[in-house]
Parts: C-alpha cells; structure tokens; sequence
RNA sequence: GGCGACGUGGCGGAGUGGCUACGCAGCGGCCUGCAAAGCCGUGUACACCGGUUCGACUCCGGUCGUCGCCUCCA
C-alpha cells in the first residue's frame, strides 16, 4: 500500500490520501443528469473514477465507489414536455440507456449507483436539518438555503461571496431573501408531472441537495474523495458542501478532485455549444481499447482534445501493445518489468499521472520486444488491469476462416515457385477478407487487419 | 470585470533547476522476393520580455495568447 497523494481543489495542493477509516476509501463521483444519452465528455469522469478505484484497491484499500443519476431536474422536465412524455419515464429510459452506454466502456458499475427520485426521504431529513440551524428558510412552498450564514460558503471554489456576480434567476428571485440564495427544494409546478410530499409542501428537490443527502446516505458525511467535472466546482459542489456543513455541523468530503473538460475544436464539449459526440456512435466507430487509452493518454486534470487524430494516435498505441501481447506467454515477467511496474505505480500514486503510466507501459512493452527469448505477461498484465486495459492481452479471438486458410496455402505454393505475382495477389485477396500475412521465420502467420 | 488553469518538437501529451518522457506521423537503416510486424538510428521542443542562479524549458515578475468557472453543464 503506497501512499497516494491526489490534488485538493479546496486547497489547490497536493494532498496525501489519508482514508477515514484506516484501509478503506469512500469515493463519491457525480454522474449525469439523465435527460438525454451521455456524450464522451460525460464519460470521462466514469472512466477516471472507475480506474482511480482500480489503483486503490490494486493498492490494497477498500474502496466503494459511488456514481449517482440525477433523475429530477428542470432539464428533465423540459425534454420530456419536448416529447410529450411524462418526466419519470424519460428519465428510466436515460438512465436505463446511460447503464448500456457505460457498459460498454467496460469498467464494470460503480458499488452504488443512487436515484435522486429514490432518495426523497434522506434529501427531506437533510433540508429539515438545514432550516432547524437556521441555514435555510421556507417560503410559499420552496425552501432556500441561506448562502450567508455559512462563513466558509465560497472556499472550495476559491470565491468570495461579496465578489459575486448576483445574477437574479428569474423565477423565484423575489422569494429569496439575497440572490446568492440557492433552492433546495420547490414548489411543484403545473407543468411539472413529479412532485413528493414535505413538511413545508408539495414539490421536488432542487439540484445540489440530492447528492450531498446520497452520498451521506452510502458514504457517510466527512467520506474521503468527492469527484466529477470541473464545471461542477461551482455552484454545484460548493453548495454541497455548504449543505452538509451547515447542516451536519461537519465536512462532507476530505478532498475534492475534479477532471478537466473534453474538448472538440478546442472548446469545452458540451451540448450548448453543439460540438459533442454521443458515447454510443463514439463506441460505434473505435473500440473502447481504444476510447480508454485515449483517456489516460492525459492526465485527468488538464483538458483534453476529442478528434480523429487523437483517436488515432490512442489506436496507434493499442495496436502495438495488443502486437507485443501475442508474443507473450503465461506466467511471472523478466527481471526487468519490476522496476518499470514501480514506476508505473509510481507514477499512479503521484495524482493519478496516466499519461506516464502509459508512457511506462510503451517501455515495457519495447523491451519485450527487444527480447529474444519468451517473455511473461504477469508485469504487463499488472499495469494494464490498473488502466482497464487488461483486454489488451486478449488472445485473438476465433482463428481465420477456412477460406482464408485455403488462400494463405495457395499462396505459400506460388512463393514456393517463386510466382511473386500470383503471391501478392493472393495476399490482397486475404487482406480483402480481413487478414494480413506475416511471412516470419517460422513460415507464414495469419493475423486479423486492425 | 472577478476567480482559476494553461501555453512543450508536424500533431497529441508528460515531466524536470544541469541528464531520452511517451505515442502517432515523418526520415534513414536492418530484416523481407516485396511487404507486414519488429529492431536500430534520426528532429538545435519548451509563447515573449526581464530577473534570480555557476546554470532555467523548469523558480520570480511582467506582456501576449488560449481554456474553464462566475447561468444549466461531466
């Protein structure tokens, strides 16, 4: 167990990893709102707090992760008018197709993965909590909390309360009692078609108080790491913060981590812009070796570009470690591999540096290829699990066709007469039906085209 | 306007006060009938201007630029 440090957004330092409870990590990560299907940006966190999961536990910790849905939500409301359909089932139907999507990156699911729409209880109890210490007030059936009374508001993001920009949202405005106030629960509304019974009205809860009620609820108030986007620092986290502060009298999280933005044409990814990419159709056209190498290609922090030149370079690599793979055996790797898998870990241990570990696994995988004899994957096998990349070593699935076989002999015939002609077009025609010929020393080899 | 991050070779993207990141692409060579795969070699990279230092791409200050947040947002 080595220790870890990750970056604190509250302080902006880097912090040592040190669990609550001796041995076990509490991981909280905010998912999506499941008002239509995720694009490749939404996926990032899912892969960084999938893998960061990994390591820990690769690391000996106990590690519960906890990704949430956001079921209920003004966007929600919208889409669903848009369609003519009743909210809640828009939102089964996202979140149903949000767990295919995430299926396919092949991380597995997160130990917890909580429904606003099933946590109303908890969100009451918190917002109860809230408006006994006087943090939050109730009015006309909407409860604000009160951003003044809690001196620490603004820390996390790194704000200052009385530098703000007020903007007035439109709705609701004249209830609160200063603009910076923010809901935690309102009124139902006409048009809206879910609502739940409270002490101070009928209604549904407002966007922030949900996952600091969730993630008590699974984790415990004062977990070890909250995460998600960095867009989410502010106002969602800050105000999830403040409401468990303020209403628990304690800190929510110990560290708060947040990935960089995806880009597209050097922009932030995002649907308002217009330049985002649906999970699916991505997963339709790379295989997901290759959308999780693009992922750790960078380091979680730092923005990243969406494109088909990164794309390609992420296929690059997966095609040349899959290549060093097929030459591998079974069992314990050489001498060599233990001190770039130290590095490799390393690496990990020092915030989660990826692009490094990755960088790492191109070393080994060039000595591997550097040596003569048979070399094991254990090493390679260790680092790769780490990154969700241990399907890298997959051995090829199903063998060339008959037909195909029936070629590479025609064509081992003509090379032996020394017919190049009829040999290279043979081999194009092998190529045409999704194989390559490798002529090695030990004859010729069949190999599925990449 | 406020807060924050960042500016690295053709592209992507790490990192460090003096020593090869790495990947993709390119170029030369080995191997091959030719290829493929692999191996070997190859690029005066660190926005600009000052400062600190024996020495800065790496620290400090400034300039310019980019991105993110300040409103829904992974």
């Amino acid at each position: 167990m080595r220790t870890i440090r990750l970056h604190d957004s509250a302080t902006g330092e880097l912090t040592v990893l040190e669990p609550r409870d001796p041995g076990r990590i509490g991981i909280y990560a905010c998912g999506p709102t499941v008002y239509d299907r995720i694009h490749v940006g939404n996926a990032r966190p899912y892969v960084v707090f999938s893998l960061l999961k990994r390591l820990l536990t690769h690391e000996g910790y106990d590690v519960t992760l906890v990704i949430n849905v956001t079921d209920v939500n003004d966007k929600i409301y919208e889409a669903a008018r848009v369609r003519r359909m009743p909210s809640a089932q828009l939102a089964a139907e996202m979140t149903a197709a949000y767990v295919a999507d995430t299926d396919e990156l092949g991380l597995g699911r997160p130990d917890h993965e909580p429904l606003a729409s099933r946590s109303i209880p908890g969100i009451v109890a918190l917002i109860g909590a809230l408006l006994e210490r006087d943090a939050a007030y109730a009015v006309e059936g909407d409860v604000y909390f009160r951003v003044r009374s809690d001196p620490h508001y603004g820390e996390l993001s790194g704000r200052d309360v009385d530098q703000m920009d007020q903007g007035e949202d439109v709705e609701g405005a004249s209830l609160k009692e200063d603009p910076l106030d923010f809901a935690l629960w309102k009124a139902a509304k006409p048009e809206e078609d879910t609502a739940w019974e409270a002490p101070w009205g009928h209604g549904r809860p407002g966007w922030h108080i949900e996952c600091s009620a969730m993630a008590e609820e699974l984790l415990g108030v004062g977990f070890d790491v909250h995460g998600g986007g960095i867009d989410l620092a502010f106002p969602h986290h800050e105000n999830e913060a403040a409401q468990t502060r303020c209403g628990r009298g304690a800190e929510l999280a110990r560290l708060w981590m947040h990935n960089g933005m995806l880009q597209m044409g050097g922009e932030k990814m995002a649907k308002s812009l217009g330049n985002i990419a649906r999970l699916p159709e991505v997963l339709a056209t790379h295989d997901r070796d290759t959308l999780i190498t693009f992922f750790v290609s960078g380091h979680y922090r730092q923005p990243l570009q969406f494109d088909d030149s990164t794309m390609a370079d992420a296929a690059g690599r997966v095609r040349r470690i899959r290549e060093a793979a097929r030459r591998l055996v079974g069992g314990p790797s050489p001498a060599w591999s233990a001190d770039l898998q130290e590095r490799f870990f390393s690496a990990l241990a020092d915030d989660f540096n990826t692009p490094t570990a990755l960088a790492v696994v191109a070393a080994w995988v060039s000595e591997a290829n550097r040596s003569a004899g048979a070399v094991g994957r254990d090493g390679l096998a260790d680092m790769l699990q780490v990154l969700g990349l241990e399907t890298l070593l997959a051995t090829g699935g199903d063998g060339p066709p008959e037909a195909v076989h029936e070629l590479a002999r025609a064509r081992a015939s003509a090379r032996d007469q020394r017919d190049w002609a009829t040999s290279d077009r043979l081999r194009d025609e092998i190529a045409a039906a999704g194989w390559s010929v490798r002529d090695g020393p030990d004859g010729p080899e069949l190999v599925r085209r990449t």
